[in-house]
RNA sequence: GCGCCCAUGGCUCAGCUGGAUAGAGCGCCAGACUACGAAUCUGGAUGUCGCAAGUUCGAAUCUUGCUGGGCGCACCA
């Protein structure tokens, strides 16, 4: 719709200066439709007159005059505009447009929001990428879900989307890892062991010794330690990376591909890269270490890609992948982090400039932490006791849909308060329940029509001219408003738009509910709200589909 | 010390990339079921958009400086 008002726009001014009635105008932005903040300034309003004024050096109330007086509506979808305010024009949709787009979203059906902005250009999203040293916990969560509706939302908006788990498993934490089963299989023979600082200390580690004992019984106590850490090392980072995908499947999240830091140094193939890059001149040696300059894209200081041991660090991995999944044709690659790592994106931004790729191409979406909190007091973590409430548990606790939705209400970059005591309540404290209880209302509601023998109508049946109550005006508009919204959140990568986007549905729904009867004496009026609430529905389940929140017809 | 992010009613947050009188939810107060689901609805109070300048027709939004909070500043990942 919004772009329906740009179209009239640019054909009327095109139209106005080929007539000499207003003057050359460039409009390098292109045109500004907004919806308005207040309803009495119309559906739908645009500066434009404003916009040129300083250009063309005349009054904007008069140049919008001409603009309104001149305007070219061929759809005739116009009630009325008028010209308010320093040069406003503001413009009015009949009510019969609202009416027609019910037909449009039953037509669409699944289809109604999907857009194809992405041109199938190939996305790929990484998220979570945690090591598999641990299970995941509440702060993985938050990367997770708005990894995944991010992807849900490229994909919507017609790109070709991938899903990449990225496993640090060639670091020394992993090492550390093996390390401490060994110290847990060693304890299980009644060794007594000082636990090392960087060791982990969940009971999870105990389960992993004691599952190693049982099956094969004391023979690591005597063998070579090197080996048996390595041993240990890929066991329990099999056993936790299996944990790890069991509870992102019962959080709904899947991955097309999980790789492996380790593929990246088969076949030389992180030194060759540095070896390149050294030739290119964006590698050099001080003698000792070989420093990537990421000055030269305003880093603040250059960084060590080997180091002084010979070891290269995680920065020279992270751009040989970033060059894989280059080389695995993506176009644009979108890297989920905590917001504690913001720090490292100078550094990886220079890294894929260096590889000859285009900054915009690598985007970067921090997700701060997440404050976890039970009946408003804050839960107390500490990662290196392994004390910290998992995933696992928060799912347990309070579900998939609360703990996705609650995830998603906020903008990525914001801190989120997240209560445990809250998010299961079921209650008015919960916004997901307000917008799940607003679905199985309208299902409820057709299945009463259905239980009274009224037939779900088609819309060649019903007149959409009854629909012309304030409520059900709302209701149309919020809807023929969500492919903008979908595209502005899939532009944006903000898929908390969504999410206010539904409660503000949901709330006009409500009390639409609340004033009118569906189901009356008055069969047009009843088909015709009926109707209206099919498309409602398809409009709550695309959005909620999108989230990966279920979209339950009784609760 | 340097860099990034944040600051909006009592609380938690939106604010569509510069628009018109700054909005929700929670909490608080007062009301609405013999009516399609009261997990709902209706009404009410609450603001120097951290402070100060600047940019222009117009600033919560952009610039600069300050204040206060978070996070980074590794040859860790």
């Amino acid at each position: 719709m919004k772009n329906k008002i740009a179209r009239i726009l640019s054909d009327t001014i095109r139209d106005c200066i080929s007539r000499g009635l207003l003057p050359e105008i460039n409009l390098p932005g292109g045109i500004e439709v907004e919806v308005p903040g207040n309803p009495e300034h119309g559906d739908y309003a645009s500066n434009i007159a404003m916009i040129s004024a300083a250009q063309v050096k005349q009054n904007p109330r008069k140049i919008a005059a001409v603009i309104e007086a001149n305007l070219v509506d061929p759809g005739n979808i116009l009630e009325k505009t008028q010209i308010a305010g320093p040069g406003f024009i503001n413009f009015y949709i009949k009510n019969s447009v609202w009416q027609n787009t019910l037909q449009i979203i039953q037509e669409k059906n699944e289809e109604y929001g999907r857009l194809d902005i992405g041109g199938a250009q190939k996305v790929q999203v990484e998220f979570v990428s945690a090591n598999p040293t641990g299970p995941l916990h509440i702060g993985h969560a938050r990367g997770a879900v708005v990894g995944d509706v991010v992807a849900n939302l490229l994909k919507n908006a017609g790109y070709a989307v991938d899903k990449e788990y990225y496993i640090n498993d060639a670091g020394n934490q992993m090492n550390n890892l093996g390390k401490s089963v060994l110290y847990r299989y060693r304890e299980l023979f009644g060794e007594k062991i000082e636990f090392p600082e960087n060791c982990y200390r969940g009971d999870y580690i105990k389960d992993i010794a004691g599952d190693i004992m049982k099956k094969e019984g004391n023979k690591y106590l005597i063998s070579d330690e090197e080996a048996t850490i390595r041993y240990f090392t890929g066991v329990a980072g099999g056993v936790i990376l299996e944990g790890i995908k069991d509870d992102l499947r019962d959080f709904g999240v899947f991955f097309d591909n999980y790789f492996s830091e380790r593929e990246l140094y088969k076949d030389d193939g992180v030194a060759e890269l540095l070896d390149s890059l050294q030739k290119q001149g964006f590698i050099y040696s001080d003698g000792e270490t070989l420093w990537f300059k990421t000055t030269m894209y305003n880093d603040e200081k250059d960084r060590v890609v080997v180091r002084k041991n010979g070891d290269p660090t995680y920065f020279a991995a992270d751009i040989a992948y970033h060059k894989n999944k280059y080389a695995r044709g993506y176009k644009m690659i979108v890297d989920i982090w905590g917001a504690d790592h913001h720090g490292y994106m100078p550094r990886l931004w220079s890294g894929i400039q260096a590889l000859g790729q285009d900054k915009s191409s690598l985007k970067i979406i921090l997700v701060q932490l997440v404050n976890l909190l039970r009946a408003g007091e804050p839960v107390a973590m500490s990662t290196r006791s392994g004390e910290f409430v998992t995933l696992r548990e928060v799912l347990d606790e309070v579900g998939k849909d609360a703990a996705r939705y609650n995830f998603l209400m906020r903008r990525s970059d914001s801190h989120l308060d997240f209560d445990l005591e809250v998010a299961k309540k079921q209650s008015n404290e919960n916004p997901v329940y307000y917008v799940q209880y607003a679905h199985a209302r309208i299902c409820s509601i057709l299945k009463m029509a259905e239980e009274r023998g009224i037939a779900l109508p088609e819309y060649k049946d019903i007149d959409p001219a009854l629909l012309r109550e304030q409520e059900e005006i709302n209701l149309m508009k919020m809807m023929a408003k969500y492919p903008e919204m979908i595209e502005g959140a899939a532009r944006t990568l903000e898929p908390h738009r969504i999410t206010f986007y539904l409660n503000e549905l949901a709330g006009i729904f409500h009390s639409y509910y609340n004033k009118n009867k569906v189901i009356s004496e008055n069969e047009k009026l009843t088909a015709a709200r009926l109707f209206l609430l099919r498309t409602v529905l398809i409009v709550f389940r695309n959005a909620l589909n999108i989230l990966g929140v279920g979209a339950p017809e009784k609760m």
